[in-house]
RNA sequence: CGGGGUGUAGCUCAGUAUGGUUAGAGUACUUGGUUUGGGACCAAGGGGCCGAAGGUUCGAGUCCUUUCACCCCGACCA
C-alpha cells in the first residue's frame, strides 16, 4: 500500500469522550470512528487488524478440526422463547418485528443458534464430537456501552460450540481449545492469564476467563506470585491461613460495648485482631419469585465478596438493606450476631467454621459475646463468602496473592445440557437412548482483542502493534520524496518486501520528515525504514517502535536485518 | 435504570454569568510562494440552521419549557 493512496486519517487531537489510550489511540490514529454509543466503524488500518487476529483464530481453530460456519444476525424471536433466554437477557437483547410482525432479534451470542442447526441433524452418537464456531457481529444492547471499542453494543466476537456424547469427550475439548487459546494469545504476542472465573448462575463446572493483563482491565484477577493459579476475584479461593493471630483469652460473657458498632471499633475496644471478630453483612436477596434479607457472616479480617454471596444462595441479585428494613425484622444494626436469633436466615463464612475465642454482636444494643465457640453453630449454612485479599496465601501452593487486572477477552465454559435439554437436541446413544447433547463454549472478543493489544502496547506517542497484530509489518518513510535516488531506493524496496510476502507500506506522502515520524509512531506500525539523507552513505535507518530506538544499517543488508529482528 | 456533565466549523475549544453590529481561535482543508531529519513559515481563501422543537423579546448561541444525543460515576453485563 502507498500512504499517499491509502485512507488513514491521523489526527493531532483526540475525540473529547476518549479516556482509554487504546480508544484515544485507535482514533487518533484512524483505525477506528465512533458511529454512536458503543457502535465504531472499522477503517481500513483497523479492518486489517481484525483480520489478522481472525486469520490467527482460524488458523488455530483448524488444528483442532473445529469448523467455522455463519449463522444469521437476525434471529427468530421464538428460539430464544424455547430456550427461555428472552426475558433473563432482557432489554440488552434487541428485539424488532418484520413487516409481517414478526419478533426478531439480534444475536448477542449464539447457542439457541448453534443448537438449532445440528438438532435433527445429527442424530446418532457416532457422528459426535462436533466443534462449530463463527466469527460474527453480536449486538448487546448494553446500558452503559463504555471505553471505546472494550464494551461497545456491536462487536466482533468468535463464538465455538462443541456437542459430546459424553463429558469424558467434552473435557478433553474442553482442555484442547483451552490450549487453542493460549496458543492464539501467545502469537498475538500478549500477556495474559487464564483464570478460574465464577461459574454463574446457569451452572455448569470448568469456566475460565482469557485474561489480557492491563491495568486498565475491568476485572479484578488474584493470582499466585510462584505458580499458575490465577483467578477472578469472584471465583477465586485462597489457602487455610496459617499465621493466626495470637487468641484472646475469655471466657464465655455478654459484654457491655456501648456505641462500640465497627469492627475497627470492635478491635481497638478489646485490643483483639480483628480476625476474632465477626462482620455481619446485611443484604436483600432478590430471587426470581420475591426477596428476603439475609445475613452473611465472615471474619473481621475479611470482606464479603458478593459474587460468592449470591451464588450461596441462589439469588439473582443483591441489594444493601437499609438500617430501616434491619430495625423493622427486629435486629439492632452494629451489634448483630448468629447467636440466638431467628429473625433473619443466616449464611456463615467456610473460616467461621468451628472458630472460637470469637467476638460478636449480641443482637441487643451496646452488647456483644465475647468467648464464642461457634462450633455450636455446625448445622448453619457454611459457604464461601470472603473475598481473597493480596498477600492470602494461594491454594496450590506456597505462593501468595496478588492482585492485578484484566481485560476478559475469552471465555470458556462447560455447558453441559443447559441449552440442549430445553431445545430438545438429542442424539441416540450406543444403547439407542436419546440424550441431550452434552456442549461446551468458547467465546473470545476479537474487536476487544484490538483494544486490548493497545491497552497492553503503546507509549505517549501512540499504539505499539505487535508483529502479529500490526496493520502493516513495515513502514517504508521517504525522508523526502522530491529527492530521486530516495525514491527509487524506497521504490525497489517496496517490490522486494512486497514479493517476499511482507506486510508493508510505503510512506511517500509530500510531508516534512517530522511529521510522517510522528504519524508512523502513532499508528504504531513495528518498523520504520527510514530513507533519508543516511542514503548518499549507502545506509538507511530502522525506527524499532517498541523502544523508539533508530538503528542505522546498510541498505543492502535492511531486508535481511527486518527478519532479524521479527524474530 | 439512578446521579452528574457536555452539545458552537471536519477535530479540539472560547463566547452563554449581565440578550445587542456580519459568531471567534487553534488545528485541518484549498491556492500561491519559501522551506525540507522530529507535527515548518508567509500570504490569500472556502467552511456554521450555535443538537432539535416550541416560547419570551424590538432583538436569542446567550433567558424559559420540552426533547434528543453523547460522555463520566454507579447498578447491570453470555
Amino acid at each position: 500500500m502507498r500512504f499517499s493512496k491509502a485512507y488513514i486519517p491521523t489526527t493531532k487531537e483526540a475525540p473529547k469522550d476518549a479516556q482509554l489510550p487504546s480508544h484515544i489511540y485507535l482514533s487518533r490514529a484512524g483505525f477506528v470512528s465512533q458511529v454512536a454509543a458503543g457502535l465504531y466503524n472499522f477503517l481500513p488500518l483497523g479492518k486489517r487488524v481484525l483480520r489478522k487476529i481472525e486469520t490467527i483464530i482460524n488458523e488455530e481453530m483448524a488444528v483442532c478440526d473445529a469448523q467455522e460456519v455463519d449463522l444469521s444476525f437476525v434471529t427468530p424471536a421464538e428460539l430464544w422463547e424455547e430456550s427461555g433466554r428472552i426475558e433473563k437477557f432482557g432489554k440488552e437483547l434487541l428485539r424488532f418485528r418484520d413487516r409481517k410482525e414478526n419478533l426478531f432479534v439480534l444475536g448477542p451470542t449464539h447457542e439457541e443458534m448453534m443448537v438449532n442447526i445440528v438438532r435433527n441433524r445429527v442424530t446418532s452418537y457416532k457422528q459426535l464430537p462436533l466443534n462449530l464456531y463463527q466469527i460474527k457481529t453480536k449486538f448487546r444492547d448494553e446500558a452503559r456501552p463504555r471505553f471505546g471499542l472494550m464494551r461497545g453494543r456491536e462487536f466482533v466476537m468468535k463464538d465455538g460450540y462443541s456437542f459430546h456424547a459424553s463429558t469424558e469427550d467434552l473435557d478433553r475439548e474442553f482442555d484442547a481449545m483451552e490450549a487453542a487459546y493460549k496458543r492464539i494469545l501467545e502469537r498475538l504476542g500478549l500477556e495474559f492469564r487464564i483464570v478460574e472465573a465464577d461459574s454463574g448462575a446457569i451452572g455448569g463446572t470448568g469456566s475460565k476467563e482469557l485474561m489480557v493483563l492491563a491495568g486498565s482491565g475491568e476485572d479484578t484477577l488474584a493470582v499466585c506470585d510462584t505458580c499458575e493459579y490465577g483467578a477472578n476475584v469472584e471465583a477465586a479461593r485462597r489457602a487455610q491461613r496459617t499465621d493466626i493471630p495470637e487468641a484472646p483469652s475469655a471466657d464465655f460473657a455478654r459484654f457491655r460495648t456501648p456505641n462500640i458498632k465497627s469492627i475497627d471499633d470492635l478491635s481497638n475496644f478489646f485490643h483483639v485482631d480483628p480476625y476474632y471478630t465477626l462482620k455481619a453483612v446485611v443484604q436483600r436477596a432478590v430471587y426470581i419469585e420475591g426477596s428476603e434479607l439475609v445475613c452473611f457472616f465472615v471474619r473481621g479480617c475479611d470482606e464479603l465478596q458478593e459474587v460468592k454471596a449470591r451464588n450461596s444462595i441462589g439469588a439473582i441479585d443483591l441489594v444493601d438493606a437499609t438500617e430501616a428494613e434491619l430495625i423493622e425484622i427486629g435486629l439492632v444494626p452494629g451489634f448483630m450476631g448468629p447467636l440466638d436469633q431467628d429473625k433473619i436466615r443466616i449464611v456463615m463464612d467456610n473460616d467461621t467454621k468451628n472458630a472460637t475465642s470469637m467476638i460478636c454482636g449480641a443482637n441487643e444494643a451496646d452488647y456483644h459475646f465475647v468467648g464464642v465457640d461457634l462450633s455450636v453453630m455446625h448445622e448453619a449454612h457454611f459457604a464461601d463468602l470472603a473475598s481473597v485479599q493480596e498477600g492470602d496465601g494461594c491454594p496450590h501452593c506456597n505462593g501468595k496473592i496478588l492482585h492485578t487486572k484484566g481485560i476478559e477477552v475469552g471465555h470458556i465454559f462447560k455447558l453441559g445440557t443447559v441449552y440442549s435439554a430445553p431445545l430438545k437436541a438429542e442424539f441416540l446413544d450406543e444403547n439407542g437412548r436419546a440424550q441431550p447433547f452434552i456442549m461446551g463454549t468458547y467465546g473470545m472478543g476479537v474487536s476487544r482483542l484490538v483494544a486490548a493489544v493497545i491497552e497492553q502496547h503503546h507509549d505517549e506517542k501512540g499504539c505499539i502493534w505487535t508483529p502479529a497484530t500490526a496493520p502493516y509489518l513495515v513502514n517504508i518513510m521517504v525522508s523526502n520524496i522530491k529527492e530521486e535516488s530516495h525514491m527509487a531506493y524506497a521504490e525497489e524496496l517496496y517490490a522486494t518486501l512486497q514479493k517476499n510476502g511482507t506486510e508493508v507500506i510505503l510512506d511517500d506522502r509530500k510531508e516534512r520528515f517530522g511529521f510522517k515520524m510522528s504519524d508512523a509512531e502513532l499508528i504504531g506500525f513495528p518498523f520504520t525504514i527510514i530513507i533519508g539523507k543516511e542514503l548518499d552513505n549507502g545506509s538507511v535507518q530502522i525506527m524499532i517502535r517498541a523502544t523508539r530506538e533508530i538503528i542505522t544499517v546498510d541498505a543492502s543488508e535492511v531486508i535481511s536485518k527486518i527478519g532479524e529482528l521479527c524474530k
